[in-house]
DNA sequence: GATAAAAATCGACACCGTGTAGAGTTGGCG
DNA sequence: CGCCAACTCTACACGGTGTCGATTTTTATC
C-alpha cells in the first residue's frame, strides 16, 4: 500500500494522484446515491473515475477504505462548520440556530451521513468517526440545556443524559426525513426543536 | 423453490422441515450474535443447522430471506406482546408501563431488533416489517400524548409528529444502550421516559 | 408393508466480486 | 541520459453466492 499516508503537507503543485483520489471519492458518492453501498462494486467506482480496478487499489486498500475516506471528508466539513458557528448565550436562539444549521447539513450531506450511520456497525473506522461527530453534538446540546437551567450530570434527568437522547432523536428523525423531501426535513426540524425546547424547560 | 408457501395450517404432525427451518433460524440468530451479518456465511448457517448449503437453499432462497424470516419471527412476537399489554387511561402510568415493556423487548430481542434496523435500508422486506412495527409504537405514543392534552394532528407541535420523533429517540437510544449493558438500558429508559413525560406536558 | 408422490438432501458447478502480484509506463529532476 | 517515484494495467487466486439434476428419505394411502 504505497499511495497512502496523506503526507499532503507542504506541496504546492497538485499531484495527478490527488485529482484521481478526488475523482474516486466523487464517483463513490454518486454511486452511493444511485445504487447504494452493497450494489456498488469496486469496478463501478474505478470505471466512474476513469481508471481500472487495479489502479484504484493503488489509492485505497479496499472498498471500505474508499467509503471511509468519503465519510472522513464529509465529516471534516461538518466539524469545520461546527467550529465556525457563532455561539449564542440565549438558549432559545442557540437552539433555533443549531436546528437551522442541522437542516443545512442534512440537506447538503444527507446521503453520506446516512451511509456513515449505516456502516457504523460494520466498519469500525466509520463508527469511530461518526461517534466523534455525535459527541460534538451531544456536548453542544448539553451546554444549551445547562444554560437553560437543567442540572448538570450523567443521571437520567440531568443535562448530559438528556442531551444524548435528544441527539439520537435528531439523528434518527433527520435520517428518515432526509430520505423523503426537503419539506419533511423542515417539518421534522420544527418538531425536534419543539421537543428540545420543552425538554429544556423553555415551554412558554 | 418448492419448500415455501407456509401452508402450515391444518396439520397435526410436524414435518421434518419445520424442525429444520426452526434450527436454521436459531442458528442464524446465534451466528448473528457471534460474527454479525456480513461475516456470517450461508455455509456457516447450514453447518450450524446440521445440513449442507444445498439443503438450506431448499428452505430459503437466499441469505437475506433467512434473516428476513428471523426478523419476521421476532417482530411477530413483538406484535403479540403489544396486543397483550393492558391499556391504562392515566398517561403517567401508560408511559411508565410502555417504557417497562420496551426495556423487556430490547433485553430479549435486542440483537434481532438491531439487525432489523441495520438491514432496513438494504432489504426492503425487512424495512417494511420494521416500519410497520415503528408505526405501531408511534400510534401508541400518539394516543398517550393526546390523552395528556397535546392537540391531535400532523403539524410539528401536534401529537402525531411529536410521537414520531419520540419513537425515533427511543429506538436509537435503546439501539445504542442495548449494545452496552442492561444497566445502561435501564438508565436510557429513564431518560427517555422523562423526555416523553415533559413532552406530554406532565412535568409536575 | 408396499408404493408412489412429495419432501428433503447432497455434491458439483458457474458466476461474480474482492483483493494481490508483478510487469510496464510516465514524468520530473539530478 | 538515466534514475526514482508515481502511477497504471492485466492476470490471477480466493471465497462466497446461488443453481441444477441426481438421489435418498419421509409421508400419505391403500
Amino acid at each position: 500500500m504505497p499511495g497512502h499516508h496523506p503526507t499532503r503537507s507542504r506541496r504546492t503543485t497538485e499531484r495527478k494522484g490527488d485529482v484521481r483520489e478526488r475523482a474516486i471519492l466523487d464517483t463513490c458518492e454518486a454511486l452511493l446515491a444511485q445504487k447504494g453501498y452493497d450494489a456498488m462494486t469496486v469496478g463501478d467506482i474505478a470505471q466512474g473515475a476513469g481508471i481500472t480496478r487495479g489502479a484504484l487499489y493503488f489509492y485505497f486498500g479496499s472498498k471500505q477504505e474508499v467509503v471511509t475516506a468519503l465519510v472522513a471528508r464529509t465529516v471534516e466539513h461538518l466539524w469545520e462548520r461546527s467550529r465556525a458557528t457563532a455561539q449564542t448565550d440565549e438558549p432559545r436562539q442557540a437552539i433555533a440556530a443549531a436546528m437551522r444549521r442541522t437542516v443545512e447539513l442534512w440537506n447538503e450531506h444527507g446521503l453520506v451521513m446516512r451511509t456513515a450511520i449505516d456502516l457504523s456497525l460494520t466498519v469500525p473506522e466509520i463508527g469511530e468517526l461518526w461517534s466523534r461527530t455525535a459527541d460534538l453534538f451531544i456536548t453542544a446540546i448539553t451546554a444549551v440545556l445547562e444554560r437553560a437551567g437543567i442540572p448538570a450530570g450523567d443521571e437520567p434527568e440531568q443535562a448530559s443524559a438528556m442531551a444524548r437522547a435528544l441527539c439520537w432523536m435528531i439523528e434518527r428523525t433527520f435520517y428518515h426525513a432526509s430520505q423523503e423531501s426537503r419539506e419533511n426535513l423542515r417539518k421534522a426540524s420544527s418538531t425536534c426543536e419543539h421537543i428540545w425546547l420543552v425538554s429544556a424547560g423553555l415551554t412558554a
